[in-house]
DNA sequence: GTATGTGAAGGTGTTCACAGCC
DNA sequence: GGCTGTGAACACCTTCACATAC
């Protein structure tokens, strides 16, 4: 370590004679008494997948505008809204190193990485629950607009519904679900019933083996630790927005 | 300060002599110099508005089960997933002391509380641009099970569409924006248009005098500083579900 | 020169531990 | 006894500053 290296304040380390902290990793820490829910269970650590879906969008982006090189500046400034460039390349140091110091990152190199890290590289099935207007609606802009998703099973209780088909495939009645859908192999299900059955709906879903879940219905959903679970609130989103109005 | 008081490891503060660092708040920080974007304006300051939304979900569903008073911790198991008591009692600290110590917090105060933070004891007006499968769906969801939320103006571009009426609403043209809506004091748009025109029609909502956004298109939509815009891509969802799946 | 990659510093949000009160 | 409210401790994530490489 040359001197005139650290011209800022002297690192908290030095200050208090204590090691670095970062070796031990939470190895022992009390495990929480008052609720039974389980740690997390995921690791997130510095990187954020969300952060990636940005990146991987503006690569996209920037492939079909023509460039065949980036910065990492101008994935900032193509992403927009607070997006440093330093972000960027810490975010992606942890996935290796594919930049070229002095010239940038090669655009189609890194678009297959991230789309590998992201799970993009391979077509999903899908199930839906709930063919209503929301379901309807979500299985329309996917079959039209995304072909890495395929619905592949839907389900509804209403009784004028059961039996037509949609898109090549028949809507079945959701007392059929568990019989059905384990042979489908659907990884993902959607949730778009009322709040009122959602949470019987996502049991039965897990049961039938599904391991991810897209919930619509404005509810907390508690399944087994291990199912992972976005719940996207119409309404929550909407209040988000009054609050900043007001 | 009596002793006896801190078995943990020293103070920070004590160990190297420093006085506590929070009262400076960060006053003079240097400007970014790499980057145009301003500095993110909003204050969000440990307390976070979405978790504010889970407790008033969580009290809600309490006042409808019969509870009168709930105390932090049970607040946290009926929200489930990660909440921790104490991260209530915290956030809820900020809003002033509402809670009876030894007993727990009165339901409704807090319920009317939070829906005065959050802006939920309004009504409000919402356009609608694009009014395909995904507009049509979100409306008539909004309609019937959203008293807070009315929509009040729809646009398309679609001349089979325009013309029509909907609950009472006329579809317009989208060309009409601009000279209709400002009269109808809409605060909200739902940007449910193709991504290659979400820009556009996001900067004329704008202009129109739309103060908060909700696009579903699959766009990263830069506006003013001081519009709000929240995006769901559902495919980015669907996409962060597979990566949990590999 | 330019841009990446990365330890260390710096802030921000969460958790702990306990005083205060019922 | 129980539960709230809160300063301080802590862990996490972001940003800085600079060595490294092109």
């Amino acid at each position: 370590m040359s001197p005139a290296r650290r011209p800022r304040a002297k690192s908290r380390a030095q200050r208090n004679g204590k090691a670095p902290r970062k070796g031990a990793l939470k190895a022992a820490r009390p495990i929480a008494r008052e609720q039974i829910t389980e740690r997390t269970a995921e690791r997130s650590l510095v990187i954020s997948i969300p952060r990636l879906f940005l990146y991987h969008r503006g690569l996209e982006d920037a492939l079909r505008a023509g460039d065949k090189v980036l910065t990492s500046q101008e994935l900032a400034a193509r992403i927009g809204r607070g997006m440093s460039s330093t972000q960027i390349r810490k975010d992606l140091s942890y996935l290796g190193s594919f930049g070229r110091r002095g010239q940038g990152y090669d655009v189609t190199v890194l678009v297959k990485k991230l789309g590998r890290v992201l799970g993009l590289d391979r077509d999903w099935r899908i199930a839906i629950v709930g063919f209503g207007n929301l379901g309807h609606a979500l299985g329309t802009f996917l079959e039209l607009r995304e072909e890495k998703f395929h619905i592949a099973a839907i389900f509804d209780s209403d009784p004028q519904l059961v039996g037509s088909t949609w898109h090549g495939v028949t809507i079945r009645d959701e007392t059929e679900l568990e019989a059905v859908l384990p042979e489908l192999g659907c990884g993902i299900g959607i949730i778009a019933v009322p709040a009122s059955v959602a949470q019987r709906v996502a049991e039965r879903l897990v049961r039938a083996g599904v391991g991810a879940l897209l919930n619509f219905a404005p509810v907390n959903l508690s399944v087994d630790a291990g199912v992972a679970v976005r719940t996207i609130d119409l309404a929550s989103e909407l209040s988000l927005l009054t609050h900043h109005l007001s």
